[in-house]
DNA sequence: TTCTGTGCAAATCTTTTGCATGGCA
DNA sequence: TGCCATGCAAAAGATTTGCACAGAA
């Protein structure tokens, strides 16, 4: 795996200290939204505004370097990795990614080849089902 | 399948004309945006307001009368139905429901008791294919 | 110098809330 | 009468835009 300058540079945007913050806090969350990337990265970059992360979420996305994790709430972003599902607690919010098992991707590809899937399974984690 | 005056009966809300407007206008469309909804009730009902709609959504919402469909765009809503998967069209946004396969949901059932699964497959709808 | 990215402020959009009114049990 | 639901208007929140400035190629 490539360091997150290296991505930047292969891509059409340059590398700056803000893109690489936004990175670094979302890799090291594993996924995190617009406000928590914020608040992360103003602790050790205070004069960074909000409209930059909006703006470079957006381009991030459009290279694919970073997707976004929908899960009916704010909307997440991690870093873009190999096709994986999502479990998403119901309770505190919180995102884990699990692999997507062979025999599904392979059905799903052969009713709809070319096709990008997204699986999300809702539950409780297990921090949140040991007080239920 | 009863009708949803007497799906409403059942649940804590009241059977009300606008109610039954928007659950009519979901059905009608199979997946509905909120500001869909607005403009297709306000033909017919030009005095609703859009509070209205999402009030009502949120407590269809909670009785699970209706369900959210998360596109990675504007929240769609739909008429709670069996568990199925969606079929979301890259380019047009339009959703079809499709099914799981008997394999996927067993699978996932081992793995993830007592979860709730949604699946999304993204790809080409058959409109939008013919002119690519 | 030129171009892209940043940060601020304003503008826009979306969603929620408060409150007075209306209708149904 | 007593509720709940509605509709309006205001408030709050989220996201986008415009613009001037800064910094790197």
């Amino acid at each position: 795996m490539q360091n997150y300058q290296d991505m930047l540079k292969s891509s059409t945007l340059k590398s700056t200290p803000q893109r690489l913050a936004i990175l670094s806090t979302i890799n090291s969350k594993g996924h995190a939204t617009i406000e928590e990337i914020y608040s992360d990265i103003k602790e050790s970059f205070p004069s960074i505004s909000l409209a930059t992360i909006y703006k470079n979420i957006a381009s991030l996305k459009d290279e694919q370097i970073v997707s976004e994790v929908c899960n009916h709430d704010k909307p997440k972003f991690e870093i873009t990795k190999e096709p994986h599902a999502h479990f998403i607690c119901k309770k505190c919010g919180e995102i884990e990614d699990i692999d997507f098992s062979k025999a599904i991707t392979k059905e799903i590809d052969k009713r709809y080849p070319n096709s990008y899937k997204e699986l999300y399974i809702y539950g409780l984690c297990s921090k949140c089902s040991k007080y239920n």
